[in-house]
DNA sequence: GAATCTATCATTAGTAG
DNA sequence: CCTACTAATGATAGATT
């Protein structure tokens, strides 16, 4: 038999909706893969059979983003409970914990598209700040480990010795 | 021009990547829908996108499959405990919040005296990666700015006109 | 159930408005 | 940010193994 458009609604036939669900199931989790690496997007995609199995696909973490998803709600539903943290403590560390996320995310560079100018350009300087800081001890330990060598090297080798001299 | 079949890895250009972001999300929620539909299926699905924006779609109570979903986790991942209903969750979010709190540090260039110099190099690497990053959003965002500028000014004025020549 | 096939339908890249 | 268009790619219904 040749293909039919077939209408959405909910297939009757028990074994034709069970290998609908099958093939349909797998093109939606390609699909979503494909979306969060295109376009850079943070992807939580959760399904449950009418048998209730379970599949599920996250771009990131899975809790993290259900938080970030429950602090968005939270923010912009004026005063809407987040959905499943009671008591304020509670939701006020999820709150912090969303926050470094963000901040941490965009020290290193990622999710940065929506910022101004004006933020790009404090985190420059920001990171910039960090690599000196970074180098610095990088150096710092470098010449330590020098000095180190160079104590050890000068006391069990004598002091003339000519090819250890770009050390003094 | 003719359609090229693309591959799957981040678009490069800015405008593109937010084109293809917004064509293709819809297409997932549709798809997700559908699946909903056809085979009584319960899905949940949380996009963010690179700039923050939150779309979600439930086919019954987000707060419902979400729940269902850490328990599923719960069981199955022997005494993993579920994400964020009550209890130890406390502990968990408390100890990724120190974590993620000394990982920001770090990366800003504080608190490393510590470090070896193995760490110390993968940081260095890591914020070079950032700086970087950050450069080309600037640059990305500025080019953007110059071709909306460019293309306000070639539609407003003549095309002569000799004080723009070197935006064309 | 899963894998394969193929005619058909559905989505979308590239572009323009 | 949409909407619309079109040619091409991609997904899948229905059947078979």
């Amino acid at each position: 038999m040749v293909r039919q458009k077939i209408e959405i609604k909910k297939i009757d036939n028990l074994t034709a909706r069970q290998v609908t669900f099958s093939k349909r199931r797998k093109g939606l989790f390609k699909k979503a893969k494909e979306l969060s690496t295109l376009c850079d997007a943070e992807i939580a995609l959760i399904v449950f059979s009418a048998t209730s199995k379970l599949f599920d696909y996250s771009s990131s973490s899975m809790i993290h983003l259900i938080q970030r998803h429950d602090y968005h709600r939270e923010k912009s539903k004026l005063g809407l409970q987040p959905l499943h943290i009671q008591g304020n403590s509670h939701s006020l560390l999820s709150k912090q914990l969303v926050d470094l996320t963000i901040e941490l995310k965009q020290i290193k560079g990622e999710d940065i598209q929506g910022l101004g100018m004006d933020n790009l350009m404090k985190l420059e300087k920001l990171v910039d700040g960090a690599i000196s800081r970074i180098r610095k001890t990088k150096n710092e330990k470098l010449e330590d480990e020098m000095r180190k060598l160079k104590r050890r090297a000068s006391a069990s080798i004598p002091r003339s010795s000519p090819w250890l001299s770009y050390l003094q």
